[in-house]
DNA sequence: CTGAAAGCGCTTACAG
DNA sequence: CTGAAAGCGCTTACAG
């Protein structure tokens, strides 16, 4: 029992009277050894307290059943984003249940010029998640073009082990404009993210390409680029309905903090919600149902993404597919910031 | 260039011409190498596109460079509780600079029996952090216990080699019944969070000792023990308001949601905020901003205990403290659910 | 300043 | 059903 030294396998085996390449097969649920050893084995493992290592394990083995979190790109980079959070929770939760444990690799900036790939390798990771932020630096294009399989959210890999899901965020825009368009709305307006994001330009795309659709006009100043946060969406606010222009009846906006932001510019105008203009968000924040009035918005799935992404990385893992590219459903979630011109 | 089998510091001893000692003393910052034999060294293990393996070195060296973090309780037990990120936001982006990747357990329901403490032996850990939630289950009492640094949040460690940092519960009470003193109130009732969580006794606790100190009586009916969630709040605000019985001028919700539950419970019951009953609230969620009116609360700084729980934690891995008990500063914010009755 | 050798604790063919 | 032996890729005294 001396404690300095720990107990192995090696230990086991000679208490056990049988060679260390049965214990590890015990413990690695071969099927090939009697009833009789195997408990045996055990009991006298528990009574010596034996503690398997994973290291020894992944040198061996050259897996180490961890997953590797990657948070791609600037700002929101950290774990406060709440979409994050909760898709990483699904996930989590999932690949938990597989046996798998998270690895989380702090900030590169602090490291010296190290890239993702080269830490994947470093832990032998069995398999990446990527989450997006914004401005995805160069940094991860080796690691999602190589052989360790990676799944993206948010952000679309192709490597020859890769896949991604995300929201169809172009039905995010097209769901907004057709609610708007049977609510009696033709005069639109958006709000746009920052336009490093390749989400935020999914969402302008589609958001054009639905008001084209339905034969309407989309004046230039109403298409206002923010940066997802309040301030933007206040600024976005002022420069829609201060001047003389024409104004919209309705706006979109792409993040409910700029929604909360164009809000607090309405209040200070005078201009009443919904009453003089309907408003939608997105994301779908705690905070959306208690501003007044509760935030009409659009929610992304976030436990199925997250789920999606453990299942889909799974099969990377396995072999059992290579490559997936899915999109989730949006919901738009009716509250009373948005009015109907109709009645 | 055979891409099957890992390039090893053995395939670079060889191609420098010097043993593998000597590659791993350069990797190691060892000073005793020629600045010639390392810049060569450098070169070619660049060229060769060597990668130092993580559980190569482990296992030679014992330590892995990670620290372990546990979520400790049941519920909000997720990643999602707002407290729990910004904290361990803070706490990786300290433990980064020093070089060490964060690992976490995934949750143990799904495994077999397996405890925090077997997890962190298998691992290596360095260190851990464990975060509490509710209902504290008996098996991070291993861990704790261990020759393991642990640094509890929100959470009263104390093992051979552990500490924790929390905010100051207590004065989170008593600069609420401070607060609403000075305002005149003397009647002021109480919504606990759930009582399996000891940060919330710790506040219940404080809460009553304040009164008595301001020599106020604190009738048994204002004193409601709600969940932390909002539903709970909302019924708190019914069994306060809804009678003929004695009411309160002064309500301390112990969460924000509860908060806000209470909100909506003063809404429906014609109650007027801060007119007949001032509210304060605690967390400063982001949607704390946005309620109707503007919800006054108290503020942890997570970003403090964050970065205070990674500094500990490595003096206890440095073995230059080996325990330490700090309470940190709460900040009340004052909004617009209160008012004075002095004017 | 440099190297030979043993060891860290497992797994994996292979043989029996 | 079981075992002997080599190997995974590094580090660590120790000797020179």
């Amino acid at each position: 029992m001396k404690e300095n030294h720990a107990i192995t396998i090696r230990d086991i085996a000679k208490k056990a009277g049988v060679s260390q390449a049965t214990i590890s097969k015990i413990l690695n649920d071969y099927p090939d050894v009697s009833q009789k050893t195997k408990e045996r084995v055990f009991r006298i493992m528990e009574e010596a307290g034996y503690r398997p290592s994973h290291s020894a394990r992944t040198l061996a083995q050259k897996t180490s059943k961890l997953i590797g979190v990657v948070y791609a790109g600037r700002i929101n980079a950290d774990f406060d984003h709440p979409f994050f959070i909760e898709v990483l929770n699904a996930f989590k939760r999932t690949i938990g249940m597989h046996g798998y444990d998270l690895l989380f690799f702090s900030d590169e900036t602090f490291q010296k010029e190290e890239n993702f790939y080269a830490r994947c390798l470093y832990y032998k990771v069995d398999g990446c998640i990527i989450i997006a932020g914004e401005d995805v630096q160069q940094s991860i294009e080796d690691l999602t073009k190589s052989e360790i399989p990676c799944i993206g959210v948010d952000i679309q890999l192709d490597g020859p082990k890769s896949g991604y899901v995300m929201t169809d965020n172009k039905k995010i825009s097209q769901s907004v404009v057709d609610y708007f368009y049977l609510q009696g709305h033709r005069d639109i307006a958006y709000i746009g993210g920052a336009n490093e994001s390749a989400v935020s330009n999914i969402r302008l795309k589609g958001f054009r390409e639905s008001i084209h659709e339905y034969g309407l006009t989309l004046r230039p100043e109403w298409v206002i680029e923010g940066d997802f946060f309040e301030q933007s969406g206040y600024e976005a606010g002022l420069s829609l309905f201060k001047g003389n222009a024409q104004k919209p009846t309705a706006v979109f906006s792409s993040s409910d903090l700029m929604a909360f932001g164009f809000m607090r510019a309405m209040q200070e105008l005078g201009v009443s919600i919904p009453g003089d203009v309907s408003l939608v968000g997105c994301d779908d924040q705690l905070a959306a149902r208690y501003v007044q009035p509760p935030l009409t918005t659009v929610r992304q799935n976030k436990e199925k993404i997250g789920r999606l992404a453990a299942l889909m990385l799974l099969d990377f893992i396995a072999g059992r597919a290579s490559t997936a590219r899915i999109l989730v459903e949006p919901e738009l979630i009716g509250r009373e910031t948005t009015a109907s011109l109709l009645l």
